[in-house]
DNA sequence: GCCGTTTTCGGCCCGACTGTTTTCAGTCG
């Protein structure tokens, strides 16, 4: 069982508590043990071996007992009886909007509603309606809620709604009743998944601003209309809540909106100890004589509190408030510290583009070499190359580069790591390339433990230069593959392989959780597009905002280097 | 159920908006 199987049954645990009307902080405390779990960088068995689960913030006796029998034995009575008390898809309910749990509680209670369908049937008859506390507008509710999930899920793709989001605050940017404008939420915080895009505004007019916003032409429906907060859906699903305050207040709102909840929490408990009270309203000194502060950004907000500014990618509670007091914040990668990248496709597999369109694109926005890595012979669905087919791509790429002067390109492959982790060519093929990123693209299904001896024995040949999208995860799609990541990371430390970062809107793989521990054991990271098409070679900008949230700077990230320095990196010998 | 320099009991972030209600509860972030 893994760590993120044991979150979701202590999160299934404190939703089940909180319909069962047990105190409301017993089912939190569930939640804020899920939270820890997740954002484990340890390998949960080895914290349950050495009996340290209790170190662990939000974990107490209890959780630490039903956690470890949960590992150790694959079970919980007590879930299984709390589980077995309610309807099986009972929980689902929860995701429809406007649904919480006390409805929720209320529906079952008196109605017996325990799926989706029922609640349909029951919005429709008019018994929703009927109930107190629900009214008819409640029952409309809900069933907008219902059709809504249906059509969108409710969630998207980071990669997928930046640019709808930048192109939204610069269209409200131009309204005369603005003064400051900024994205907030999980959206500024580069979360790989987004639930909405969440605007923070300060305005004199702020009641001028909302009747105007929603009145943008791509809206679908108005959730709520206030003059301090509207919500809209926009076609194609994208939830958007505005907020406008004073401008005195802006920057408070814009630290509070932009979270995260945990980072909040914590940075509240951090103003107590200096005394001061924090919320999305000001700054206030608790105790008598100290001085009123008026910080007029989020800078001067935690300058106040004795603490270095934070990135909005790191406000996670992930050790960001410990590094700031310490001034020990990393100083950030930017995309424009990028010189090039690695890990691209063109006609001769699946790629959308010829090489030399990729290679002029890859110029056309800045970068000083473009690797290419085509698919390799196993991967047939996507057109892999024969050794023959390789090895013509790579006298192309030396004559092309006898061609072009602004931009260098280095012949590389995506090679397969096969089921038992040697590669998909020979090493006298291998040797011929400049480089070669290592992927898995095949058997998913394998245990954890061959799944990481595969993915460990390809990096021990010496022709790996890195490894592609290690967790094979598809973005609301895929789960990733069972992988013991700590294990994989030391051997890349050992060996010298680099771990890629893929920017496919789709991946962001490997995850930004892990990034901090590998930088700390010596493993680079390469940024790389996946691209399999012009435009998505600029996907390396979203992939250095997600390398941030790692923690990741500018000497972690080798695709940094300069041209010089690159070159002579893959010359020289990894082990 | 967790936590602790006001500590082993009594808190646990809190305000906007909506809808159902005559003063407030639920949901959301």
């Amino acid at each position: 069982m893994t760590k993120n199987d044991v979150a979701a049954i202590l999160e299934e645990i404190g939703n089940l508590l909180e319909l069962k009307g047990e105190n409301p902080f017993k089912s939190r405390a569930y939640f804020n043990g899920a939270r820890t779990l997740q954002t484990l960088a340890e390998d949960l068995g080895v914290l349950v071996r050495e009996k340290r689960l209790g170190e662990l913030p939000g974990i107490g006796d209890a959780l630490q007992q039903k956690i470890t029998l949960l590992v150790e034995t694959g079970s919980l009575p007590f879930y299984d009886e709390l589980k077995a008390s309610f309807p099986a898809a009972i929980l689902e309910l929860l995701d429809i909007p406007g649904l919480g749990q006390k409805k929720l509680k209320v529906l079952y209670a008196e109605l017996l509603i325990d799926n989706v369908d029922a609640l349909e049937a029951a919005c429709l008859d008019g018994r929703i309606a009927g109930l107190t506390g629900m009214g008819e507008k409640t029952a409309a509710n809900i069933l907008a809620g219902i059709m809504q999930r249906k059509k969108y899920a409710g969630l998207h793709r980071y990669g997928e709604i930046i640019e709808q989001a930048q192109d939204l605050l610069d269209w409200l940017r131009g309204h005369p009743d603005i003064l400051r404008l900024s994205l907030a939420g999980s959206i500024r915080r580069a979360k790989e998944i987004v639930k909405d895009i969440d605007l923070i505004g300060s305005s004199a007019d702020p009641a001028a601003v909302m009747a105007d916003f929603i009145l943008h032409p791509e809206i679908e429906r108005v959730l709520s209309h206030g003059s301090s907060k509207s919500s809209v859906l926009f076609k194609g699903g994208v939830q958007c809540d505005l907020r406008l305050v004073a401008d005195a207040d802006f920057a408070y709102a814009l630290h509070h909106f932009t979270g995260s909840k945990e980072h909040n929490v914590a940075l509240r408990q951090w103003a107590i100890s200096l005394g001061y009270k924090l919320s999305e309203y000001g700054l206030v000194a608790e105790s008598a004589g100290a001085p009123t502060l008026t910080c007029r950004t989020e800078a001067e907000i935690f300058r106040a509190l004795d603490l270095e500014d934070i990135a909005p990618e790191l406000r996670e509670n992930l050790g960001e408030l410990e590094a700031a007091e310490k001034g020990l914040l990393p100083r950030l990668i930017e995309w424009s510290d990028l010189k090039g990248c690695f890990h691209n496709h063109t006609t001769a597999s699946d790629g959308k583009n010829t090489l030399r369109q990729m290679a002029e694109a890859a110029a056309s926005i800045g970068l000083d070499y473009f690797g290419i890595s085509d698919h390799s012979k196993s991967s047939v669905h996507v057109n892999g190359l024969s050794e023959e087919q390789l090895l013509q791509q790579v006298a192309e790429i030396r004559l092309l580069n006898k061609e072009l002067d602004d931009i260098h390109v280095f012949a590389g492959v995506e090679c397969d790591i096969l089921k038992d982790g040697s590669l998909d060519y020979e090493d006298a093929i291998l040797s011929q390339l400049d480089y070669v990123v290592a992927s898995v693209h095949s058997s998913f299904n394998l245990s954890e433990g061959e799944m990481t001896k595969r993915i460990c024995r390809a990096m021990e040949n010496p022709h790996v230069t890195m490894l592609g999208h290690l967790s094979g995860r598809l973005l609301l799609l895929r789960n990733a593959y069972a992988l013991n990541i700590p294990d994989v990371l030391k051997v890349a430390a050992e060996t010298g392989t680099w771990i890629e970062l893929n920017c496919s809107t789709y991946r962001f793989d490997m995850d930004w959780r892990w990034w901090h521990q590998a930088r700390d054991l010596g493993v680079k990271c390469v940024i790389n597009p996946d691209a399999h098409s012009v435009q998505q070679i600029g996907n390396i900008k979203l992939g250095a905002q997600i390398a941030r949230k790692g923690w990741l700077r500018k000497q972690d990230v080798v695709n940094c280097l300069d041209l010089d320095a690159i070159k002579n990196a893959l010359k020289k010998p990894k082990l």
